[in-house]
This record gives C-alpha cells, sequence and structure tokens, in this order.
DNA sequence: CGCGGAGTTGAACGCATTCAAGTCTTGTGG
DNA sequence: CCACAAGACTTGAATGCGTTCAACTCCGCG
C-alpha cells in the first residue's frame, strides 16, 4: 500500500498539500540498495512514500546494526536537514518509493510556514522517542521480550498508517534483519521467534507477522506504546483490543 | 563548574543572550530526586547549567534504564516544547541547577527568531543522534567495549565543553548509574571497569574517570566520535591526541 | 561506634553465541 | 520440466559471557 498522506494527526490536509507541492517527483530504488552513506553531504531529505528503509551503524567488525526502521510515510533522514550529514547508513530493504525534498526548500518553509515547519521538529522529536525506546528494549529486556517487544512496536506504527489489522501485518524483513534490530544473533533470533510461534503469541513467516494472541505478545514483550504519541483514536483501538478501559481526559 | 553559555559553535553570544533572556531565575534541586515524571504535562523545558541529569526508563519489573545523560550545558526536555509530555523519567544524580524555559517564550522565538529556532531544533537533533548511538554501542559491543564507550562519549562531551582534560574528567555517577547505561548488571560493571583498570586504559573511582591511556580506551571501546558533531577545533584536538592524522576539509 | 550505601569478590547457573550441518524456498538456465 | 545455485530458515552441540545470589570490605557520616 501507497502512504502519500501519512501523520494525519499532525499534519492538516493543507500542510500535506505543501510539503506535497516542494517534494520532487517520485523515485524508486531496488531493494537492498544503499540510499545514502554516513559522512557524505546531502541536499535532500527523502519521504518514505512505498517500502521499508532502514538506518544502520556498522561496528569495526563490519557486523550490522539497525538503528532505525522506517515505514511508509516516514520522513527518513530529515536530522540531514540541519545535520547536512548522517552519522549512519541508510539502507532500503524493499523496493522503495521515496520523493526527495531540497533542504532549501524545507529552509523557505521557516519564514513562509512557521507553523508546518515547527511539525517537522515534532516529527523528529518522535523518532528520537522510538530511539529511546529501542535503548530500553535492547538494554532492558531479554532476547524473546526484544523479539515480541519489536513485533509490538511495527504493529502499532504500521496500525497507526493503516498498514495493518488486529490479525498482522506485512513486515518484509529476513529474521537477521529482525536479530540485527534487537542485539542478537540471527541464530537466536530464530529460536526465539520459534518460541512466540510455538506460544501462540504470533508468528513471523514469509514477510508477514499474524498474531495468534494479540494481548500475550504485548505481554510478552513488555511493551507500552507512550512513546509513539499516537492520535487518540488508535489509542482508543488498542485499549479496546487490549482490554484495557479507556483513558478519561484527552489525550495529547 | 558552571556553564552558561554552551553549543559555543552553535550559539552565536547574541543567541546565548537571547536565550539566557528568556530563561526563568536559576532552580537548586538536591541529587537523586525526581524532576520530571512520564506521562505529565510540562509547561516549560530545562537548561542544565550545573550538575548531571539522567533520563530514564523503568520495565515492569522496576528496574531502571538510563536512556540518555545530560551534561552542563544541556537541555534537558526541549522534547517536551512540542510533544507537552515526557516518554521517560528525569532524575537528578547530583544536585543540579536548572533554569527553566516557559513553552510559550520557545513558542514565541518561532516567529521572532526563526534561526535561533532551528538551531534549538539542530540541538534535539544531536541529541537524536547520541540516542542512536547508545542504541549502536548496547547492541552490538561486549560488556568491556561498553563501558569504555560509554567513558568516551563521556570523555568527548565534556572535554567539549571544557569540563575535562586529556587526562580525566569529574563523573558524578556510581557503578550502578553506569551499568544502567550500559545494559549490564552492577556486578558485572564494577568487574569490567576493574579489568580497564588493571589493563592501564582508564581508571573510575571517586566520581572521577582517570584515562591513562586515550588510545587504549577508544581503542578498546571501539569509539568514534563522528555522532558527536563536534566544532572543527575540538575534533583537531582529538585527532592530535590519537595520532591521527588532521582531516583535510573543514568539517561540519 | 554503628549504620548504610558503594564497591568487591566467589561460585553456580543459564541465556546467548558460535560453529557446523542440515532443510526449505526461490529464481534461473538448460 | 528439471537441475542447480543462492539465500533464508532450522536444528544440534559445545562454549562462554553475563547474571544471579551471596558474602564481605571499604568508606563516609551521624
Amino acid at each position: 500500500m501507497r502512504i502519500d498522506r501519512a501523520y494525519s494527526d499532525i499534519f492538516t490536509p493543507r500542510d500535506a498539500d505543501i510539503l506535497h507541492g516542494i517534494q520532487a517527483p517520485p523515485e524508486i530504488r531496488p531493494a537492498r540498495s544503499r540510499l545514502a552513506s554516513a559522512h557524505v553531504v546531502l541536499e535532500q531529505s527523502y519521504y518514505l512514500s512505498q517500502g521499508f528503509v532502514g538506518r544502520t551503524r556498522m561496528d569495526r567488525a563490519g557486523r550490522r546494526q539497525f538503528v532505525a526502521l522506517q515505514i511508509p510515510g516516514d520522513y527518513v533522514d530529515l536530522p540531514a536537514f540541519t545535520m547536512k550529514r548522517l552519522d549512519h547508513d541508510l539502507e532500503s530493504i524493499t523496493e522503495v518509493t521515496l520523493r526527495g525534498t531540497p533542504h532549501e526548500r524545507l529552509a523557505a518553509l521557516r519564514g513562509a510556514e512557521p507553523e508546518l515547519f515547527q511539525k517537522l521538529w515534532h516529527v523528529s522529536l518522535i523518532d528520537a522517542a522510538i530511539h529511546r525506546y529501542w535503548i530500553y528494549r535492547i538494554g532492558r529486556l531479554s532476547g524473546r521480550a526484544r523479539i515480541a517487544n519489536f513485533f509490538c512496536e511495527m504493529y502499532v506504527r504500521l496500525y497507526a498508517r493503516g498498514l495493518g489489522t488486529f490479525d498482522g501485518f506485512a513486515l518484509p524483513l529476513t529474521q537477521t534483519d529482525v536479530a540485527e534490530m534487537c542485539g542478537i544473533t540471527p541464530v537466536h533470533a530464530n529460536r526465539l521467534i520459534a518460541e512466540l510461534r510455538s506460544e501462540g503469541a504470533c508468528d513471523f513467516s514469509g514477510g508477514r507477522v499474524s498474531v495468534g494472541d494479540p494481548a500475550l505478545m504485548f505481554r510478552t514483550g513488555q511493551f507500552s506504546w507512550d512513546y509513539l504519541y499516537l492520535p487518540a483514536a488508535v489509542d482508543a483501538d488498542l485499549r479496546q483490543l487490549l482490554g484495557l478501559r479507556p483513558l478519561r481526559a484527552a489525550s495529547g
């Protein structure tokens, strides 16, 4: 599925029109290709309208750690707007459709559309919140919980974009990718995924996560989605799914 | 030492005056106190002029994971400006001196000082880069490398603020704090710190890291500081210290 | 003097890694 | 349609890094 209007709770239709208007025509890149490299000066940032992109960092032995996973509707390298260079690599995981936005046009928004400009900052702050949660996930959770927790994050993020149902969602990664996101080895990831499968929490195969028991998956992963700053409607859906009582106050 | 003008490479003296002008009078808070809690609405953000502050997240068993460590001269919760609520807790580690800035005054900068406003975004993007590096550290490095790598980060960040020399720096943490930042147990952190000590790389005791052999510490930690976006002068100092040849081009 | 927190050390356990050998799947060319 | 290769997934067994539990030392402070 293609996403041309994302962050619907953050950006108004008018915002989306403006952003769309300063984007270059879509570019298609093949799966598993390097989109940008660390330390190279970038002139534009990309909006990801289709496909998945990984942000990775290599250790000295050449082993890869994913530091983020971008899904359709994400800006994949907004940091480059003020940083000019990235500190990590960008790699397409699937075939991707990108829409570039030259940094000079983003800069022009600063004066012309200050509120929209601030929303872009907001979007990058959500990215940072996700980073922090990844630190927590890798630092504190056991292997099995990490995998389940990661699937929970994808479940919620994709659902919020209309890219999944309560039954499951497409996640076009290999088990090795998952391992490199969770800070474990591929072999061990394989065994843990098999455990989740046999326990009935969820199944990951053929590039798809099928969620047999959402509540069990969330419990196993010790997941909470506060850090995703979801629209209230999505939050309410999730609470209902998991049998939690709705929040009294309107959420922010 | 007190830092009233930080980010000297990002903020001009005029910027610093403006920021200082919209700050409330300094507040002093005791060590080991809760400065802000997750999910509570905040009306202002804090500039940390003295002391250390940790950003933490608890797991379900009540065990703590640090997701960031703020040093003198940092803004500790700029995300709250557009988020309104934090997804983690803020805790003072030492006695701290804070200067609050009401969010309405930050918002006023958007129109009045758009360039300065963008620099605040930039600062939060550096925070995000540090988050990503923590993911890498915890996800890919062995215990010993994590500890050394963490000390390297503090070495460089504090040096860049004028809060350390090539011989060492004050780091008022307990071994348990270090463990909770690196995703290992306090007992194991103790053993690894002892190893680094006996190898001569660095010593951590009495709230101070003494660096016997910077090159060895950097090697053990597999550290690189690209993600800190340092001023060129600091980068040059570090390269000289480690016997690397200087960069040809001016860095960004 | 005694308390409490931080640091240190020992020993047993177990989760995760590593190396290795398989199977299954998919795409390609004969 | 089959043969084959390449990559993904699976499984077994040995190893080891890090955890856990426990006891003890050291130090600052009331």
